[in-house]
DNA sequence: AACAAGACCTGCATGC
DNA sequence: TGCATGCAGGTCTTGT
């Protein structure tokens, strides 16, 4: 499911449940998501008060006190609901949290694709699903400079090099597609072939279709919803994403002759571009 | 080292 | 209606 905008999106919609707040319960339902849980994950939980919550990439970070660290990823179907008081558990609520004023918090996650662990704050960067990671492309180290230097002398698909974490933190299937339209670039072209005026626009693009998906809440396909149960709408901003066969927004070719937006397989994944617009 | 493919798991849309 | 098939927002692991 979530790409940088959905997970911060998520994190925004935890906030005012959890932070200040303790845990009174955490009841893990299942002894693995995607991994197995640490070894006492419910018990070493309950009973910490929530400092912050921080997202690093697709990460989200509980800071607990006692220098406790709850790392979360919601793979692909992951997802947080708060509600008052603890009703009935709901199929694939796999760890629920109760907090002390009441609140239940639930990781609702069918594919099981998710992940969380413990680890000590002053340790969290070393994490191994941490320590990789690339620069968040709203950060400031996230420059042209960084971006043509990566990308440089690489043969790989460009797209394909967007998706790669260890190049830029949070980039998912959706906003690789998106940003590359946005930047007029095709994600079939070798990585180190873009000039740098070509690495500037896509620096560009990145960032401001993450910055418009965030403000639209994330993008809702199938299950994202923000934790009150509040869906994305950038989905309605696609320019390409899931739109084979349809005219681009900005050339409006004629499909009847161009074919319009294409569906192409890079790196194993679906990628929608316009091949008279992206070069 | 770079890259591709397979694996993980469930739900849903599609087509027969 | 029921069943088989393919596909899905991620990423770790294995193999070339």
């Amino acid at each position: 499911m979530p790409e940088l905008p959905e997970v911060e999106t998520v994190r925004r919609g935890l906030m005012p449940a959890l932070v200040g707040r303790r845990l009174a319960d955490v009841a893990a339902h299942r002894p693995d998501l995607r991994f197995p849980l640490p070894d006492g994950f419910a018990a070493r939980l309950r009973g910490r008060r929530v400092e912050d919550i921080g997202r690093r990439a697709k990460y989200l970070l509980l800071g607990l006190d006692g220098n406790l660290t709850l790392l979360v990823h919601l793979g692909m179907s992951g997802r947080f609901q708060v509600a008052s008081g603890n009703g009935p558990l709901c199929l694939h609520d796999h760890v629920c949290f109760v907090t002390d004023d009441g609140w239940s918090v639930r990781f609702n996650d069918p594919r099981r694709f998710g992940y969380m662990d413990l680890i000590a704050t002053d340790r969290l960067s070393g994490h191994p699903m941490l320590a990789g990671l690339g620069p968040e492309p709203l950060g400031e180290d996230f420059t042209g400079a960084y971006l043509g230097a990566r990308l440089s002398g690489r043969g790989m698909a460009l797209k394909a090099s967007l998706m790669d974490q260890r190049t830029v933190a949070g980039m998912g299937n959706i906003y690789a597609s998106e940003s590359l339209y946005r930047a007029r670039l095709s994600p079939l072209r070798a990585s180190g072939s873009l000039g740098a005026a070509g690495v500037k626009r896509l620096v560009g693009a990145i960032r401001s279709v993450l910055v418009e998906a965030i403000e639209a809440g994330g993008s809702t396909l199938r299950n994202h919803q923000r934790p009150t149960g509040e869906l994305g709408c950038f989905q309605h901003s696609f320019a390409v994403y899931d739109r084979a066969g349809e005219p681009c927004p900005d050339c409006r070719c004629d499909v009847a002759r161009t074919g319009g937006i294409q569906r192409a397989v890079v790196a194993g994944r679906a990628t929608f571009h316009c091949p008279k617009r992206q070069r």
